[in-house]
DNA sequence: AGAAAAAAAGAGTCTTTTATCTTTATTTAA
DNA sequence: TTAAATAAAGATAAAAGACTCTTTTTTTCT
C-alpha cells in the first residue's frame, strides 16, 4: 500500500516522539542502528521531513535530529502525502490508467470502501496515537530483543 | 496493492471470458490493443496462466489464447497467488522484515480488518464475477469509446 | 583559528518492476 | 512442402524504488 519509505519515515518519527527520546537529540546513525533501516537512506528520507516542517533538526556537534510542537500532532496522512503523495489512493486496482465511480473496473467497487476506510484511518490516527501504542507495550517499531534473542 | 502485472492478468483473463469472446481465439496482438497493455508484456503474463491451467492457447494461424473448462470458475486469489505470490498479505505496512499479532507495528492492528477482507474478497470472488459486472455494464475492462472520445 | 561532529547534498549502484525487441517453435493451409 | 501465422522463449532496456558512498556545509568546542 504505503511505500517502504514511507513506512521508514513513520518509525523515524515515532521513535523521536518516544517520551524518553523527546528531550534529546538523536544522530541519524543511533536512529537507523535502532530501527535496522539503512542510515543514509533514512537520512534522506528524515531531510524530506524536516523540510517539511514535520521534525526538526540541527548540524554540528550534539546536533540530530529532533521533534517540534508540530510533530506529535501531525496526521499520519501528512506523512503519507510527503512521502509518497496521495495519488496511491487513486491508483486503479487492474492497472488501468484511468479508474472513478463514473468509469469503474470491475475490482473498484469492490475495494472502495477498503480504500476510503485505510485513507480516513491515515487521517484519523497521529504520530501521538502511535506513540502510545507503543508505550503501552502494544506494539513494536523494531523487532523487540525479546524476538531477536529467542531465534 | 497487488502490482500492475496481475491486473493485467485479470484483465487479460476476463476479456477472453466475455460471453462474446469465449467460442473464439484471441492473438496476443488484439488483446493487447482492446485493453491497451503492451503487447509482448502481456504475453508473457498470459503464457504463465497457460502454465497454470487458467487459460489456454494453441500456437499457429487461427491460434491464440482462448477460455478453458476452468477459467471462469477460477477465483482471483489463485490468479493472484500465480502473479504475485500470497506474501502480499503479510508485508509490514511500516517495512519491518516482520509483522504478526504477536510482535505487530503499530499499523498492524489498524489495517489487519482491511487486509482480511481484501483477502477474503479474492477468495470469493470468480472471474465470472467479473464478466457479470461487465455485462452488466457496470463495469469496464479498458477506458470505453465514450469516454476516450469525449476527450 | 582549527579540529571534529553532525546534518545536508550529490552522485552513483543495485534490485525489482515494467516494457521492448528479436528469435524460435509450432501449426495451418495453400 | 513451403510460406505464413501465431504463441513461446530469450535477451535487452527503461523506469522506479531502495540503498550506498563521498563530499560539502554548518556548528561546536578547544
Amino acid at each position: 500500500m504505503i511505500s517502504k519509505t514511507c513506512g521508514y519515515a513513520i518509525r523515524g518519527i515515532v521513535f523521536l516522539s518516544l517520551e524518553q527520546n523527546k528531550s534529546t537529540k538523536h544522530g541519524i546513525l543511533e536512529i537507523a542502528e535502532d530501527l535496522q533501516i539503512p542510515q543514509h537512506f533514512l537520512g534522506k528520507i528524515l531531510q524530506d521531513l524536516v523540510r517539511r516542517g514535520i521534525i526538526s533538526s540541527i548540524k554540528g556537534p550534539h546536533g540530530g535530529f529532533f521533534v517540534n510542537a508540530k510533530t506529535k500532532d501531525t496526521p499520519l496522512i501528512e506523512v503519507v502525502e510527503a512521502i509518497d503523495g496521495l495519488g496511491i489512493f487513486k491508483k486503479c486496482f487492474l492497472g488501468r490508467e484511468e479508474c472513478s465511480s463514473i468509469n469503474p473496473c470491475p475490482l473498484h467497487d469492490e475495494f472502495d470502501g477498503c480504500r476510503s476506510a485505510i485513507f480516513k484511518t491515515f487521517e484519523n490516527l497521529k504520530i501521538a496515537d502511535l506513540v502510545t501504542k507503543i508505550e503501552n507495550g502494544d506494539s513494536y517499531l523494531s523487532l523487540s530483543n525479546d524476538f531477536a534473542t529467542e531465534i
